[in-house]
DNA sequence: AATGAATGAGGATTCATTCAT
DNA sequence: AATGAATGAATCCTCATTCAT
């Protein structure tokens, strides 16, 4: 921390000049935080070890003291993320309203939380899309948990359709977290220009028509 | 890259004998290919010159002659991608079927252009998503383009109801690049268990739908 | 010349759209042209070919054609720019005035043809300066032409003082010599602050004075 | 620097066996040595980065530990360049002799600091000749140092002669700078042919001359 | 629990130069 | 007489990582 006379590297963010004598815990929020900021705007590549030693105030060298190596920070940055991420979206009471409402409330919920945090899924697109010679563990590890988003999506589709054909489920699950990450990135591109909660809510209308028409059908199948 | 100046370094690509007979177009269209195909894979900071050169079996260096630099480089990329696509995307003709007809008929286009050239679309997201310090070129390029399609969308939506309040179209509009978006993601994660086909069907039929019921409205505002 | 659609190089710099069918002698003093106000702002590490082209409007291979190498290429840029500044110093009747006036005249005719063509003398006291592991002939060639100059100095301070033992026109000569480039290095610093033509007048006058002294002493030796 | 990580690369500078013992304060010396040689003989652009890690043993990666870019290095050359020759000086006692003695011994002092350490001037004069296009610090840096020598001259000439008018202080002062410089690129030309120490005495006993005389005459305009 | 220092590999880019046309 | 294209070596600098303290 005692820059040399020359080279100036990281700064005192914190503003206490005293040195804590180890909190080790803080110490690794302070670089999952630094982590996350710049992972969601930069994705794997652009994440270097010495941007997060910056931005955090601690030296590289601490940073492997937390995390063995790039691959685990970022994939401890995912899992934090998602769990800031579930912690913000807020379900709609189970029992309460029509199942149409139940379905238009929960899709609000993601997107407000998507407002709030949108790191989570920026990063995680991200991820998603780039296709590095050795995956990352990042990557699997937000696959794994978009897999795990699914099964609730499905079970709640399950729930307001009891008699959909498991194939159409499937087709209507797949549509609508395609339509979630598609109107985040409208989002991400446009700014509030794009009305983020209008256009969950307008989401979740065309879905709920969907299932009831193709719960009427019966078959589901797509001329 | 020691090899003597008269070993084979590069792969005859071209399949023609003749090699080292500097032509530069070919030149160019190498380089385009390799970092084309990177890109599309990796995103900006992890396209390096020195993979693209490697792919493309010309030095570094010669990638400067026909490039000022990586930023214009994957502006390069970007724009000959987009023709490249834009190219496979067969549009249906003007007169054929009724309104909705037409509709899906587009929207499977473009799907079909999706599956046939998707470096294009996985590029431009990852742009899209990135967030550097300058922005690249390409980003920019990028999102001009997408503009223009979001213009013809748009066009088309009008040319299906006529009627449509000017608000109910940009929502629709946005909804429509989003679904696909979104679709085109949940293939790149899934593979062909998402038949990325008869998703677009279906979002062209709930967009149908949606723009039915907005037209009949009037107002078409979501509560 | 037909930049590519990428990569803009050179610029038609004359404004004359029509290629003219080689001149060879013009475009050899378009790159000299260049060559001398870089090199003379750069000295010689600081002085690419690649600039020169730029400045020039000529390709880097067309630099070649002319010139063998760099080494040879400002070699060629210190020649002409001596030649330059000779013809820029305009050197006193040898008849007229007393000695002393003929000095100080000769002193203000070398402050004139400094302060006109001053790239002579700054790229002259960068190769002087400067030690490469090989020597560039630049340099060679600036100290050959120095030398020339010396002896003219020499001889005239005989002239102006004939009795003058050997040592001390040697040294008096080296004087004259030393207070011109240190005051040319003062101009560089100090702009128009410094009034070059009056400080070459004072370097005359002292001058002139140490001739008077050293010749009447005989001996010249400075305890 | 292929050599593997025990075989002995760097020189063993200090003489002491521990080697690797990380010891910043002796790399960054270590570093400025090198850096202080190179740039002294080659000025800015001539200084490469890889022929100081070469010469000091580090690589050229540790550089960038102890300065933040090559800018920052060349800066921290001059300055500590500029310490050393100071230390080097050794200026005649304030009340020894008489004031044109004194004016001797001043002079001397400077030219034997310049045979010890000749790299400062040398470097600073590189510095000042060249015109970079983004001014290095090294050169600001050099400038500063030369203004506050400058104050020291113009101090010790008035306290010579403090009748002398302020224009004619300042003409002398830039006079005394450009001799030694001048003397000094002499001197680096031919070597041991030109006597430092006998010229700059030649050169303080005519200032003093000019002082006296320009003290006389009151108003010291050159005609 | 933390960090100053070091390090080899690789990043983008520029270099001087060559050569076929 | 001139030039488009190519090329290997070098440029500055950042990378992820290690290790002794």
């Amino acid at each position: 921390m005692k820059a040399s006379r020359w080279a100036s590297r990281e700064v005192d963010v914190t503003g206490s000049g005293r040195r804590k004598r180890a909190d080790g815990q803080e110490s690794q929020r302070r670089i999952l935080d630094a982590a996350a900021e710049i992972a969601g705007e930069r994705g794997y590549d652009g994440t270097s070890i010495s941007a997060v030693s910056k931005r955090c105030g601690l030296p590289a060298s601490s940073i492997y003291w937390h995390f063995t190596d790039k691959d685990e920070l970022i994939a401890a940055v995912i899992e934090r993320s998602f769990e800031t991420w579930l912690a913000a979206v807020q379900l709609p009471d189970e029992q309460a309203g029509d199942p149409a409402e139940r379905a238009a409330a929960m899709s609000v919920g993601v997107a407000k939380a998507l407002l709030e945090t949108p790191d989570f899924l920026r990063l995680g697109l991200l991820l998603t899309l780039e296709r590095r010679p050795t995956e990352p563990t990042a990557r699997t590890r937000f696959l794994q948990v978009r897999e795990v988003a699914r099964d609730r999506v499905q079970a709640a589709l399950d729930a307001l359709a009891p008699g959909l054909p498991e194939a159409s489920a499937r087709r209507l699950t797949t549509y609508a977290l395609a339509g979630a990450d598609g109107l985040f990135i409208a989002h991400q591109i446009h700014g509030d220009d794009v009305d983020l909660l209008e256009m969950f809510a307008l989401h979740a209308r065309l879905l709920t028509d969907a299932i009831a028409r193709e719960s009427a059908d019966g078959a589901g199948s797509v001329p």
